[in-house]
DNA sequence: TAGATTGTTAATCGATTAACAATC
DNA sequence: TAGATTGTTAATCGATTAACAATC
């Protein structure tokens, strides 16, 4: 049995990925478990217990190559290939995450987007014909894409939910402001600006 | 000296917050800290540790009302009050935020966006006529905006930052894919969906 | 060699859970 | 009264940090 990682460890990752991708960028070879940290705001010592979690990366005395590193991180997140992904809404969400061209350097692909209005349905949102959400399952399951983000109204979500999971949808990320339930084994991620808000309004003075 | 609350205690407040609501809409008036734990995928007592740590809220053998909660959760939150959020960005992103009626019942005004583009400048997104970034630093001071929302470019981002922090911004989500640097006493969150996407490819099977 | 930085161990710190008296 | 559920304490569990030998 492999060695159970904590989730927490595995949700860091990805920005040491982001910081370690801007790096390359700037041009830089080499960094430190500290000059990382800096960036992040996080401790040298928490990075380089969590990348001792999956085997030795750096170098004692140098540090890290960065496209080396970024390449094991992309490795041990899965991302060093496309994941095709679905988007479920049409509206100003739906069209955003549809024309945002972000996603590609980053390990994903949209696929798909869906709507049940019928005067969407047809039309075009970044690229893409808009779909009837009638056909989602049946379309997700024939294409076997296992990542989907939903942007529809809160009163939907857990409806489209459902159906996601029937149609083999392992991961959610959903931007409706809902708790939705899902059976074990698929993941589920939430973005609601409000909540974000939220955290921050009790530090600030009123 | 008041006591000192975990940051990881009030960022589950908010998504306490969403949860009352909603049952208040559902018409329900009383809850307890276990069906609340089932809703959210939170442990009981976790639930009542972290409400502890404000007063005592519900009572012996039945529960919670949860309009009273919902709204001590409020109180203690400091969205008992309307904040002013200014946007920056007018993009796909920046439009969709400022167009989103889901911020009037969670405590939030959009109060202005801006972008740098003149073609941009003086059209309208989401009621609101687009203002030039040059004025943004005179607006917000004048206004008193403590709240923003960063949807500009990733290149972009850090400098808007700086300035939102000349402005007397004291909280900024920002939907750049980028780690903003900002001085003590200035709150920053982020919205990166492909962050988010890559925390659960780690689970998914190849 | 001297300096720097890793990977890892042990110590510390903090968060979660279990349990239960209090009481509605 | 009996049953239910809180608020809180103590125990457990897990995560972070400090420190350092190894070594580039």
């Amino acid at each position: 049995m492999p060695k159970q990682i904590p989730d927490i460890v595995i949700s860091r990752l990805p920005t040491y990925l982001r910081a370690l991708l801007q790096m390359s960028q700037e041009g830089r070879q080499v960094t430190s478990s500290q000059e990382l940290g800096e960036r992040l705001g996080i401790s040298a010592a928490q990075i380089r217990k969590d990348l001792s979690q999956f085997g030795e990366f750096g170098k004692q005395g140098t540090g890290y190559n960065i496209e080396f590193l970024a390449n094991q991180v992309k490795e041990i997140l899965n991302v060093n290939r496309v994941w095709d992904v679905a988007i479920v809404g049409a509206g100003d969400i739906g069209r955003a995450l549809a024309g945002y061209n972000g996603f590609s350097e980053r390990g994903f692909r949209i696929k798909m987007i869906f709507d049940n209005k019928p005067e969407k349905i047809g039309t075009s949102a970044g690229g893409f014909v808009i779909k009837d959400s009638k056909t989602m399952k049946e379309e997700i399951l024939a294409a076997g894409i296992k990542m989907a983000m939903i942007a529809v109204p809160a009163t939907h979500a857990q409806g489209v939910a459902d159906q996601l999971v029937e149609a083999g949808v392992k991961a959610i990320l959903s931007y409706a402001p809902v708790n939705l339930n899902v059976p074990a084994g698929v993941r589920v991620q939430n973005i609601d600006p409000s909540i974000h808000l939220q955290r921050m309004t009790y530090y600030l003075e009123q």
